[in-house]
DNA sequence: CATGAATGAGCATTCATTCAT
DNA sequence: AATGAATGAATGCTCATTCAT
């Protein structure tokens, strides 16, 4: 991975976070990363190409993100922190970027990713099992669904309390 | 309003709502509508002003759909319409394309339209605050973000089994 | 011609001579005449037969004002009025509208309607004869030039000082 | 400056100057340059940029053209070049075609360009005064603008005889 | 006489992509 | 590896013109 290759990649998940896939034109990305606009074609084929290289950067990160939660043994310690973690990324220049790009890329592509999330829903199952709570898989639907509304409106909303919300929610948890 | 302007509104909102805003071009939308591009631009000016005509028009049966939930003196029952909100949606082609293209436009427009939700909140305050919740601000807010999610995966989600959603969470909420 | 006519030949050339022909869309001349587009080739056929219903009525007024020049026996009166022309087209805005259309036409269109000229041209010799210039028609035909030369930087050099230009003139010609 | 440039370049100065700037499309000045349309705009961003690089070339061979005139120290041989200038430039078919456009385009876009004639008119003034002329600035102006007659002449009116007109100049001038 | 709906061709410009160097 | 020239197709939009009412 040379220099360019990366400054392309970095300028392209701005870009694309900031203006949607569509609406970003591979010249846009050239000059942004100071490249000329035939290189991002000698390195990623094609713009969907160029996307693609983003979006498995982008699930390298989610996974280091979700495997602090995902191996934490203690139930009522994996559930805080994983309600805490839109906080974490709202705070986080870089992180929030990728979850916008996900997000939007979501909507544009269509696309629902349910095979990244199902380890997860497979630990908030288990949590919420040790915890003794009735039907598990249901309260892991309706935290993972919860989350979603959280960071749409995390992201677009940007005068939204997340801070507030984290709160409350950790205290219906009992957390 | 001439067939031929209806026409144009019908296949545009089904377009903006399956491809977005950015992806659809003008020309795609007249060739659907069975119309020369130019007419398009004579009835609503711009592609801009295009969307907001069909965004007006979603306004509109939004409040419709809102008012019925809105006015409900009694608490548990405004909970109740408001949850099962998704699932009609679900069932209703033309409500199900318009909330599509709410949600598309507002990720791919970057606007959260918070004064469109303002009569909702309130009516949703006033529920809890009556079944005497102790926050009832907190929850609805909680109830609201839980909605974006609950909308994000009814639409991105085929499989997502909003049945069992809705049911668990009036269970949740005792209704 | 109904009032709806004049209006739209009015603003036609009000546009023509502001913007030039091509630059003149016919919407552009029906909503400046508040009529709609239709009407403009009801009555004029085509955005051509517009420009040459103002052009004729353009040469009849331009008859007009050289009338005074042409019948003019004293030849020195003659030359003076000729010579003062630009001035008094400069004062006068209907008829500055008229000249600067009649010269963006004649650049667009590259034509340069000598048959106009000659009656003028012809009394213009006649003059310089009767002074007892030795060559009346070369004589004739510079000054007529020179006045084109005044036309242009009288309408295009908004600085352009006409009375100076005009004294000097007449200071030269003796008049 | 690619092979392709200049054609560009070529083209659009030909089709400008014939049939204006307003009515000339850039498609045909790539189809007539044997290009795609794209490439203009890659290289001269406008179709007004396009004019620019025009114009500023067209500046470039006046230059030329008039530094010959305003460097000649003897007035009687300056004021000679300044009166042979219209019949030269007609005898030369590509510096035709740049008054021509230079004349087109003042009128279509309404600018006088002052200040490329500041320093003719300053030699003119000074020749006039070393020839012992009462007025040398009025006469420097009467002359110039005399010359913009005989340009439109020279180049709308295909039948003018420019040579009979400079050659009477000439007698009047006492050259 | 007058309108407003409607069109097809054309416009300037942008786009993703290719290729010779 | 990297560039810059080049392209063909597409984009949003405007134009002169027609026609039913």
């Amino acid at each position: 991975m040379t220099e360019k290759q990366e400054k392309i990649l970095d300028k392209a998940l701005e870009l694309f976070a900031e203006q949607g896939f569509a609406s970003t034109s591979t010249s846009k990305v050239a000059k942004a990363a100071g490249v000329s606009e035939g290189l991002i074609f000698r390195h990623f084929t094609n713009k969907e190409g160029l996307l693609d290289a983003i979006l498995k950067m982008g699930e390298e990160r989610a996974k280091e993100l979700f495997s602090d939660i995902v191996l934490e043994p203690d139930p009522k310690e994996l559930l805080k922190k994983y309600i805490e973690l839109p906080q974490k990324v709202r705070n986080d220049k870089a992180a929030l970027e990728f979850w916008k790009l996900q997000f939007k890329i979501k909507w544009e592509l269509e696309i629902y990713g349910e095979h990244k999330m199902a380890e997860l829903e497979e630990s908030l199952i288990r949590a919420f099992d040790l915890l003794r709570y009735n039907e598990p898989e249901q309260e892991a639907n309706l935290l993972l669904t919860l989350m979603d509304g959280l960071a749409t409106r995390g992201i677009l909303q940007e005068t939204y309390d997340m801070d507030s919300a984290t709160t409350f929610l950790k205290h219906k948890y009992k957390i």
